[in-house]
DNA sequence: GCTATTTTGAAATTTCTGATACAGCTTTTC
DNA sequence: GAAAAGCTGTATCAGAAATTTCAAAATAGC
């Protein structure tokens, strides 16, 4: 475990911040409880216990176990945690630092911006360092090949993901969704693989099946995924969960791009000593 | 068809003001609930039955009727309404506007993402609306042919782009940055067209030719690049500039994506009546 | 490759909650 | 002051929800 920091802000450590601290030592479907309830904190946690396990994509029984391990005495007992501290933080003077520009005004530029800076805290919220510590780990590992792969529009996302990633270290490609072009690629791919998908809602059953396969065979699946988690989630070692709305008629990637963004800075660090000769070595290759 | 998620603005009179203006027509246990709904709202009513009408000192029937009163079928109704708006109250934008997490011991990834979100605040703060408009103005126009291009990683921008872009209308495409692959298409390039560029620093010379040759035969030159502008800005009409520093050993793309999606998110808007059909049959097609 | 352990969900069980019927009480009206 | 109308609470019930049980499935360990 990294940072053992104490509540960012005045208030007692939330529980939601005690849940990502706790993130890795949680079993596969705890994990799934825990990203939901994460993702829409804490209104997912008021719902039914039927409800919200079928939300989490998990049963009853598995939803209960998770509030039970968290220390409550059963469901109504954490939903009366949760409506308490939102009650508190509701009441509590936040300190509400404006947007760019409020009012009937603001420009369409501007009143999007808004919207994906705040989808862009949301991410970043939901997510445990923990997590996203093990991610860096396993795509800074030399001795695994990493694939990147992704839908229709969360496919160029990939791409610069894999744009990246191939010049801080071997071993990496990008691997088209549709399954005539990834089928018999298939053969080589096992334990030493890591899979880096990124799948959002009208999630892609091509992109579903390449990461189902690709499990099968024993690679490590990293899901970078919206808050309602891909199918893909069911496979998946780790999931990365970005909010992606917006006030237009599509989703926003931004939050995925941060994601990579992020993700290519640290694995970036992490491995310097055989990062930089190889950026030096791309960078002479361009300027002859 | 995807839900037309509308912008989360001025929403309906919150329940809370309707009951003090129907407070008078109350009964006496009626009045006793709505005093310690107002008083501790919205979270008095996501208790159970029994709880609140214990709190407010009447019996549980009695709490029934208040609810039902007030037009909601049942309590767990009422209860429904009152999660939707806290939920509402408390995503607003305005929510989400301080900076994530400041302290020593921020993670990697919440420190990366407030220097994007600076960008991202720099890059609108620095737009024109003026350009804005007359950007969106120009790829809304359904006589113009429409080429994006874009170097190693913004590539992958402008294929999201474009990705977008040939649903919502036609005449769309995608060109590969390397001359070899462009060379004999620039014949067609003229009047009529539009070439979307995308190109920040280590500017990429065959970006720019590729920019040049379509201006000289009378394109129209689009740019997003970084506030240190492309050398393609010479030959461009619109210039968009995004800030692009990162506390990484690269550059960040969040700026450009977020114009990128500003733009489609626009685009969409103001061709809707002939972009809704065309995304409607992309569903179909899709779903078969 | 096999066993031990852990994790998980379907089904059965129990608990609890929301809803209703009805009788008593209070207030209003003439 | 009596009857009618309205309001309220007790007792009860039906149904839903939380919980427990237990066997199957997955995983880890050797």
């Amino acid at each position: 475990m990294r940072d053992e920091t104490l509540a960012p802000v005045a208030d007692q450590p939330s529980l939601a911040e005690r849940i990502r601290h706790e993130m890795d030592s949680f079993t596969p479907s705890e994990k799934r409880a825990a990203h939901l309830l994460l993702s829409h904190y804490p209104f997912a946690g008021l719902d039914t216990v039927a409800g919200f396990a079928s939300r989490a994509g998990i049963s009853g029984p598995s939803a209960l176990r998770f509030v039970t391990r968290l220390g409550f005495s059963g469901f109504p007992d954490f939903q009366k945690h949760l409506r308490e501290e939102l009650e508190a933080q509701l009441l509590s003077p936040l300190a509400k630092s404006g947007p760019i520009d409020t009012g009937p005004g603001a420009s369409a530029l501007a009143s999007f911006a808004n919207a994906v800076i705040g989808n862009l805290k949301a991410t970043v919220e939901n997510i445990a360092p923990a997590e996203f510590d093990a991610v860096v780990t396993l795509l800074s590992d030399p001795r695994r090949n990493i694939h990147f792969t992704g839908g229709r529009f969360t496919g160029a996302v990939a791409r610069y993901a894999e744009s990246h990633f191939r010049i801080v270290r071997s071993h990496v490609d990008f691997i088209e969704g549709q399954p005539a072009l990834w089928r018999d690629r298939m053969i080589e791919i096992g334990r030493k693989d890591v899979i880096v998908a990124f799948d959002i809602r009208r999630y892609q059953e091509d992109v579903t099946a390449l990461c189902e396969t690709g499990a099968k065979q024993g690679a490590t699946i990293v899901l970078l995924t919206d808050p309602w988690l891909s199918p893909i989630a069911r496979v998946a070692r780790h999931v990365l969960p970005a909010h992606i709305t917006a006030p237009s008629n599509w989703d926003s990637s931004a939050g995925l791009l941060l994601l990579t963004e992020a993700l290519v800075s640290a694995v970036t660090k992490r491995l310097w000593d055989t990062a930089k000769p190889r950026m030096e070595a791309v960078e002479r290759l361009r300027n002859r």
